[in-house]
DNA sequence: TACCAAATTGTAATAATTACAAAATAATAA
DNA sequence: TTATTATTTTGTAATTATTACAATTTGGTA
């Protein structure tokens, strides 16, 4: 997609949020779409920071925190590195492999222990599913052996 | 379980992974598997420091780190207020309740998308499941409404 | 009982995030 | 098009959780 016509896309998300259309919103919105990496908020700030020198660290957590409070994007914490985003914000779990650090986004069908917890009286609002281990082309370059130990 | 019961547990369990069984260590672990509302470093610091006031807060860190190195404990990150540590290494998945902070256990079955992960070639070592909403107390005060809206 | 590796302690440093106030700007109405 | 105002952006300072490090102390063993 042509970047006018990404531009155009968030400008109507941003529009339907009622949310106000500002360049700094625009460009965060675009590297989360292009960088599905679920990048930390300093990733983010460094890498905009390279074409729009005046951007403060302040706006990149304020716009990232107004996007999670409009369930537009997700917060991710994996590890203690801090916060990850994520702009998918339909059903699926993450991976995070140990060896290459990545966090790899893994499409699931809904876990029956949620029904079973709602049926518990617990009000669900967000599920995270989160697993470590070492991802299937660390596996394949040998650095890990296979016996498959689950710390639960 | 009487005092001297438990801490002759603490040092069974201490010696088995080979560490140095000291009494920072025996409280620490005393306090981990007598207070399971997943505390932070700091709160078991905190009250640590009541009866031995000469307790520094690296000492429990250090131990918090030993202690999940060796799988006698493990890490929970919630939210974004720092590490929680859970004495409990079963199997379980946990609830945030948003209304009363509270971290509550949450015993399942093993979820079948992680059979079908490991099946894609990923090596799984630790699964984390994780919940957030308003626990079934906090919906019985009616405090919050029941349409469920899952953000996944 | 003496030794030594390991653990504990206190302080200083770091990293992620938040608080805050001043300046700039987007949306709206005149 | 311009003026108005609430919102957003910016930069700095403060905060919080955690880690680094070196000196001191201590548990386990010979």
């Amino acid at each position: 997609m042509e970047k006018h016509m990404k531009m155009d896309k968030y400008i109507q998300l941003l529009k339907k949020y009622n949310l106000k259309i500002t360049p700094q919103r625009l460009e965060i919105l675009n590297y989360l779409d292009t960088h599905r990496s679920h990048p930390t908020a300093d990733e983010i700030y460094r890498y905009l920071k390279e074409n729009n020198p005046s951007l403060s660290k302040t706006t990149v957590y304020n716009t990232l925190d107004v996007l999670v409070d409009n369930h537009i994007i997700r917060t991710l914490i994996i590890e203690d590195s801090g916060k990850h985003f994520d702009i998918r914000t339909n059903q699926h779990c993450h991976f995070f492999c140990r060896v290459c650090k990545r966090i790899i986004d893994i499409d699931i069908k809904t876990c029956p222990n949620i029904e079973v917890t709602a049926s518990m009286g617990y009000k669900i609002e967000e599920i995270h599913g989160y697993i470590k281990g070492v991802c299937k082309e660390c596996m394949n370059k040998g650095v890990v052996k296979n016996e498959s130990r689950s710390t639960t």
